[in-house]
DNA sequence: TATCATCATCAAAACGTTTTGATGAGCTTT
DNA sequence: AAAGCTCATCAAAACGTTTTGATGATGATA
């Protein structure tokens, strides 16, 4: 077959001369910007049609200035670095926002890495940038450039950035501490990731407010996202013993709470009835734990039809609201905070 | 602020002017194709990193006729339709392939619809197409465009397509039927999927032939992909009971193992005592079902990374494999095949 | 019949790059 | 000092579209 390759596209002046027209009528008989007779429509159609004509998306952005494509930035980078692990947080994150690009019948385009020179750049109509950090040097660019961005979750240092879909954390966080409260918690430690983002800052602030308004101890530790699972054990052992061990732990990766659980098992600590616990993502491995582990959802899902929607919205040119829209992530209760009653 | 929009971005020509240069000279000195002196090149960079230059990505891809972006292609429909139910394999998949062109520092493209003219057609030196249909329309009008294709799976009318990376059903297939087999199972139901595409297809061909030689009943129904959770299990229920229900069940539709497993709980049968159940794809539902559901791991990871290197490789000009690269899917065994010994 | 509006089509410019053949300045060689 | 080279730079063409002002033909109006 000669399907093998370099074979040169069709371009729209071969149309232009099978169809014995101008070029320019050929532009206007497929787009219908200009009137055309039905019969010389019809005969550029054709021509179009047996030439297999596909209209050479460079030239046509390049003349435009759109090229109908979105950009998806994804910052964590915990998530890119890629244990299997991981990946079941970066697949729903690319996977719902594929989805919903979809559906929209929109193209779009993983953008690989802003900064290196050596990488072509992208053309991008807009850019939704996911999980910035604070002061995100990649938002600041795109921003610089003019280019309409959507952030989903918003820039910690920018809070105020337009157009971001956020997750409104306070209630959630706080009603998780007070189900803690309530199953009898006194001593609750935190365990936030090590990324500089929204989803490790807000619910630490949340935290701190509570324990002061509480009364009780503030304790917090990093546990970085990058660890691999075999570091876990080992540096969570140490804040299990002793006598002022903690009676609750709240991580936020919830990959490692099995892990915690595990750790803790192995001082003979049982969950939930010696340590409560509790995750800040869910995931497959905080369900299917033994015990199932209390976690909060992100609800990537609505957070990416969310900041798709809004930046279909704003490139169409429709009127959108600036101000940010707030979503609730969902709390799960399972076994792991709910003593027997 | 004033990011707001419509920012009219940094051309070549002005970075030239800045640099008191012509414009030829400003792209050799960034290139580097062209010896210029140190002093010229210093005073062209800085002049674009001031302005803070990028060059036009479709005006550059339109001289130089390469994007440096590849295509994405995801056949299977019901992973698009998207219940949520249905959402770990499409995640999966594109996670998968996402995380190898990030590695790779390379564009990727999800490309949204081939055939629908109002949708801008897409920039891309090359497309993978996963999973294709058989005598698929979008990879024949791809080759016929002379793109370089990779196919993730093969199209089943066109097997000897090159440059694919395929899976290696017939081992595996074969040797969980063996499993079955020495657990007693003397009549296997198959219930493939109603998508025509290799998994669908091979997986059976072998099912025939081992029934021929084996000299047992082969018994196909179809279960289509696209069900609800709500339709299996009513689908399923006349094929349970009747005295000539089968000893052992192996459906492609992983999501749907569970549903089975609970049509056969009430209707009184016991898995795996009364009734063996197997999957012809891994998912959470199959691991965490009880009793967890033996089922063939497709091992979408390791077909993302063959295919996104194969594509590179075509791309960059490389000596490449053109006949088919093999992987083996990976069984998995559990409970729901295991009789207690 | 001469003038004017209307309609369909065309020619040319523009989008922002990369690439290539041409040009001029500065050295070396005779 | 004239001729030949090398090196750095420039001007112009080309990539394939879309867009817009111009043009010619056709039919209606005075």
């Amino acid at each position: 077959m000669d399907t093998a390759s370099g074979k040169r596209p069709v371009t729209i002046r071969e149309v232009a001369e099978r169809a014995g027209v101008s070029i320019s009528t050929v532009s206007h008989a497929l787009s219908g910007r200009r009137p055309i007779s039905a019969a010389t429509k019809a005969r550029v159609r054709e021509a179009a049609a047996e030439l297999g004509y596909d209209p050479n998306p460079n030239a046509r952005s390049l003349r435009t200035g759109r090229s109908g494509l979105v950009g998806l930035i994804l910052r964590p980078r915990y998530a890119v670095a890629g244990t299997p692990d991981r990946a079941e947080t970066f697949n729903r994150l690319v996977g719902s926002i594929a989805t919903e690009m979809l559906r929209h019948k929109t193209g779009l385009i993983h953008v690989p890495d802003l900064h290196d020179p050596a990488v072509a750049s992208v053309p991008m109509d807009g850019c939704i940038v996911a999980h910035p950090y604070g002061g995100d040097t990649a938002l600041a660019e795109l921003l610089g450039r003019g280019l309409p961005v959507v952030t989903v979750e918003e820039d910690p240092e920018q809070p105020d950035l337009p157009w971001a879909v956020r997750l409104d954390y306070p209630p959630v966080v706080e009603a998780l501490l007070e189900h803690l409260y309530d199953q009898g918690a006194r001593d609750v430690l935190l365990l936030s990731g090590t990324e500089d983002n929204a989803w490790n800052r807000r619910p630490r602030e949340t935290y701190l407010a509570w324990c002061e308004r509480r009364g009780l101890p503030a304790r917090t530790a990093l546990l970085s996202e990058g660890l691999t699972p075999r570091d876990v054990p080992e540096l969570v052992q140490p804040l299990l013993s002793g006598p002022d061990r903690p009676d609750a732990i709240v991580v936020a990766t919830s990959d490692f709470a099995p892990l915690i659980a595990e750790a803790a098992a192995a001082q003979g600590l049982r969950i939930p009835d010696d340590l409560l616990l509790a995750a800040l993502t869910d995931s497959e491995h905080a369900r299917t734990s033994a015990p199932p582990i209390t976690a909060m959802d992100l609800t990537h899902e609505a957070l990416a039809e969310q900041a798709v929607e809004l930046m279909l919205a704003r490139l169409s040119g429709a009127e959108t609201p600036e101000g940010p829209v707030f979503l609730a992530p969902e709390l799960r209760l399972r076994e792991s905070t709910q003593r027997g009653t």
